[in-house]
RNA sequence: GGUCUGGUAGCUCAGUCGGAUUAGAGCAACAGCCUUCUAAGCUGUGGGUCAUGGGUUCGAGUCCCAUCCGGAUCACCA
């Protein structure tokens, strides 16, 4: 049982006791004592004052000498000071909290069994009419963050992506590239496929501009310009083929979009997401119109004499919201109801997640109502996991203005930097292989990258400033994988210079749970507490990394509630940054004493295998040597 | 204008259920520490009216109200 829980049962009893009146488990407030004061966890007495009558530290005085009587963990030097008591707790305590998280290689993850609640994570779905941006490396990055996270507190997750891969978007490419591309194809001019579409689709648009501007020249009004220019008439007409399955229309459709998912793919590789299930919306969102007509028959929504069909939302203090044009095709939201009813035919959906930006709030809040009138179980309670944008000095990235920062520039900057970091260092790394190198300079750069992104409240916008190289010093991804490989070090020396392995415990360094989690690489025979452990007295700076080890759980169960990842990276940090300033000053392999010896490899062990485990729910990965 | 959302150090960000006379990290600046398990590290100095004004209470960066300033959204675009 976790120390805290003790803790929190005995001092309701205690209270009660002294006091005569029941205590909620809530009024019981525990926190980590502050590091200027002696003890390890502080108990707040303030809610306990009400009923004493008492002075808050003479309260404090006497919970805390029953305290001491009943609980052995609880030591002597106890101390309140004014409202807050202070406990300090045995070391042999902390030893055995040590002993159960090493001894549990999935420690801080639920398991995830058949009855499990399946969650469908829908992230990414790009437009396949031009590259990737940072933008969407946020995307991406939560969306597969999240799904960790969610299989970490025991869910079943299915990760989707849906692609736009139709539209007038895309016709705007095809055309552009039939008028000028010369038969380019990716092969022909070495270009990546989502790169050689988006050239076409910023060619469009500056042809479609001009000729927007020589009509204006001529006296036209801007709003009437551009529907009239003949290019965007044309994309129009390209448009209305495809709906008609016009087989030319469609056979360049189809070729040019494979350019684009080879391009994206590799990216996805590069960012290390991949998906379970992927929907492309040419194939739901006819899905939608019978679902419309559906919720018309039922009288859900209404038809206006143009044909267009509605639904009325002023009753939920929204507004109207067009679901099918005067011309019968479908909007946005009509694709969106469509996929829900593809997906759902597909998995025993319980809860649905979309991972899609905050400009899109109000689009959410609609489908949420809509699901839920068209009798979607989990369409009221759908999450929309609602991220900021990412922003550039001088504002929001915009395509068309070309004030972008592209996803597979960033990615490759990122690995070069890492690269010429390495190269730098005073105490550089000896016999290691050009592969080697490039590999730990891929994990690195990919680390700093994503923890970069990760690290801030995903709901925040965040600032990206292109002049400014991302930091590999510091609250970095770097940083953590640095110590990381620091602890990994120490493990490789020990472990060759041990006199024997302990067999039992061999093999244990390959294994893998169900949810692909990795599990402790470690077979250090630990302390006990009626064994070796006994008499070793934990200095303060080892308890404290006992107690933040003990946080992950914790962690991780906020993580999970509040879907946000950045509460891993916060805590890797804090995690990492505590074991960097034990290493400075104190000696792991070459302490004398043999018990203390043995106990900080284990706790060093712990801590890398948390770590690793952490950053693996980022989607971060940690080398064992930089 | 309606709705939503944010405002913490020069910059980028933490701050959990409201808790400790002194609100934390990192970057940038300055000063130290490699004969030592990896210096991508460690230690120190300077830097704050937590947007503003009220309220709630033992106690407010945190909760409530008002105001100021930013951002998003309110399309027969997606």
């Amino acid at each position: 049982m976790k120390i805290e829980t003790k803790i929190t049962e005995a001092v309701q009893v205690i209270v009660e006791e002294l006091y005569g009146q029941p205590v909620p488990e809530k009024m019981v407030q525990l926190q980590e004592t502050r590091p200027e004061f002696e003890g390890q966890i502080t108990l707040v007495v303030f809610p306990f004052t009400k009923m004493s009558h008492k002075a808050p530290e003479a309260t404090a005085q006497e919970i805390g000498e029953r305290l001491k009587e009943q609980l052995p963990e609880v030591i002597s030097g106890f101390n309140a000071v004014k409202g807050f008591l202070n406990l300090c707790i045995s070391s042999a305590c902390w030893i055995s909290i040590l002993q159960e998280i090493y001894a549990n290689p999935t420690y801080g993850f639920k398991p995830v069994t058949d009855d499990s609640p399946l969650v469908m994570i829908e992230y990414s779905s790009p437009n396949t009419n031009k590259p990737l941006h940072l933008g969407h490396v946020r995307n991406n990055l939560l969306g597969w963050a999240l799904a960790k996270v969610m299989e970490a507190n025991g869910n079943k997750v299915v990760k989707t992506n849906i692609v736009n891969d139709r539209g007038i978007h895309i016709c705007k490419s095809m055309l552009a590239w039939l008028k000028w591309g010369n038969g380019e194809t990716p092969e022909s001019s070495g270009k990546k496929g989502d790169h050689l579409i988006g050239d076409y689709y910023v060619a469009f648009d500056k042809h479609y501009r001009e000729e927007v501007r020589q009509l204006v020249a001529q006296g036209m009004d801007e709003e009437q310009a551009k529907q009239e220019a003949p290019l965007i008439k044309e994309a129009h007409e390209m448009l209305v083929k495809w709906e008609q399955n016009d087989p030319e229309v469609r056979a360049l459709w189809r070729k040019m979009n494979e350019w684009v998912y080879a391009g994206f793919n590799e990216t996805y590789k590069a960012l290390g997401v991949s998906f379970d299930k992927i929907y492309y919306e040419s194939e739901t969102y006819l899905e939608g119109k019978e679902k419309v007509e559906e919720g018309l028959a039922k009288g859900l929504f209404y038809r206006r004499d143009d044909g267009s069909v509605w639904a009325d939302l002023t009753g939920e203090g929204l507004d109207e919201k067009l679901l099918l044009r005067s011309d019968g095709t479908s909007v946005y939201m009509t694709q969106d109801i469509g996929t829900a009813k593809l997906r759902f035919q597909d998995y025993p959906i319980d809860k649905m997640i979309y991972v899609v930006g905050n400009e899109q709030n109000y689009h959410f809040q609609v489908l949420s109502i809509l699901l839920d009138k068209l009798g979607f179980k989990w369409g009221k309670d759908l999450v929309h996991f609602s991220y900021g944008m990412v922003e550039l000095p001088n504002g929001k990235m915009k395509s068309r203005e070309g004030t972008v920062v592209d996803a597979d520039d960033l990615i490759a900057t990122m690995i070069a930097d890492a690269r010429q970091m390495s190269a730098d260092k005073v105490n550089k790394l000896e016999d290691i292989t050009e592969d080697e190198a490039q590999e730990i300079a891929r994990i690195v750069g990919m680390g700093a990258l994503k923890y970069f992104i990760l690290k801030v409240d995903a709901r925040k916008n965040m600032l990206f400033n292109p002049e400014e190289s991302i930091d590999f010093n510091g609250n970095t991804g770097p940083f953590i994988q640095y110590t990381y490989a620091r602890i990994r070090s120490i493990m490789r020396k020990w472990e060759a210079t041990r006199p024997t392995p302990n067999p039992s415990l061999a093999g244990r360094g390959t294994d893998t749970n169900q949810a692909g989690l990795s599990v402790a690489e470690h077979s250090t025979p630990l302390p006990t507490r009626e064994g070796q452990g006994e008499g070793l007295v934990l200095v303060p700076k080892e308890i404290s990394l006992i107690q933040h080890l003990q946080g992950f759980e914790a962690a991780v169960r906020q993580a999970g509630q509040d879907y946000n990842p950045s509460c891993i990276a916060n805590y890797c940090y804090e995690l990492v940054k505590e074991y960097n300033q034990f290493y400075h000053d104190f000696s792991v392999l070459k302490e004398e004493d043999e018990k203390k010896r043995l106990f900080r490899i284990a706790l060093s062990a712990v801590v890398g295998q948390v770590v690793k485990n952490g950053m693996g729910l980022l989607g971060i990965e940690v080398p064992e040597r930089m």
